[in-house]
DNA sequence: GCAATACCCTACTAAATTGATAGAGATAGT
DNA sequence: ACTATCTCTATCAATTTAGTAGGGTATTGC
């Protein structure tokens, strides 16, 4: 499960990028249109600015903007600063790797590498897909298909 | 990052599928092999067998073994028990179904259908990979190869 | 210049989760 | 009876999560 603020930050984040461009959005527009907190909301925004995905503008005209086009942010990048490492197992991290305490040989680790192949999986998606993407509701693959998953 | 209660869960599982079948292997064996805290592992054993994972026998000659055959243990279900909902929405989950909160509508949520093929993805590899795939380091997806990760 | 608006920053808190440790009880074998 | 082993419950410290609170700072418009 991801935590609620990741969640937060990719509906604050789809609607700063399906404002018209140029335009800014007040975290207090984008609290109450998609039910966050809004103080809990600033910290995310905040987030964003400092991680180079969105800017902002102080005083009666101000609000948050993209300051990077919505189709090179990707899902990945968005949750990794949220939620840190995406990786099942920190000697599979790229980004943050940490050899496990206690592990005798990585290469022969066949948790290691079962996990490993369900990450590649993920990450193959939520490297690929951006803002963007998920907004114009793209095809993923190459194709489009109705979405078959049933809720419940 | 899966948490080291499901870690050790994994190692103690391939140290009592290796063994011979028939044998038991004890709690104070299985933390001494694997560098896990012997309390802390006992917990673990007793959730793997309430599961229907594995069986026990207590006395001087007891110990673990695996109740089900090795094949049919998924990694999935192993995960389950012990880190809950692998779903990163509970709007995704099958088994542990809840509404967002605040959600509109399931069907047009763009967050709901991205990560929806995250959890696909992950969860093709995690559903049919076994225990016994792990231990014999079976091929995926039907053809062997080197693995191309590398570690850092 | 001054007030209103909106972002910026830090500190705090309650509740839940994680990663154990501790100890007593139940059962099986010799 | 004795001992090895599993079984069960309680407890604990550290960390994380999900916020709340309350100022401080920049910008605009009058």
């Amino acid at each position: 499960m991801i935590s609620n603020k990741a969640k937060y930050a990719f509906r604050a984040l789809l609607a700063i990028a399906e404002a018209p461009e140029g335009t800014a959005m007040t975290s207090t527009e984008i609290a109450a249109n998609n039910a966050i907190p809004h103080k809990f909301l600033e910290q995310i925004l905040l987030d964003l600015k400092k991680a180079g995905i969105l800017e902002s503008r102080r005083g009666k005209l101000g609000g948050y903007a993209m300051l990077r086009p919505t189709d090179t942010v990707t899902f990945s990048e968005i949750l990794r600063i949220f939620e840190g490492p995406l990786a099942p197992l920190p000697c599979l991290s790229r980004q943050f790797y940490r050899r496990c305490d206690d592990c005798e040989s990585e290469v022969s680790c066949a948790i290691r590498r079962e996990f490993g192949r369900a990450y590649d999986a993920s990450r193959q998606v939520l490297d690929s897909r951006t803002i963007a993407d998920a907004l114009h509701d793209d095809a993923f693959g190459g194709f489009v298909s109705a979405p078959s998953r049933k809720a419940g």
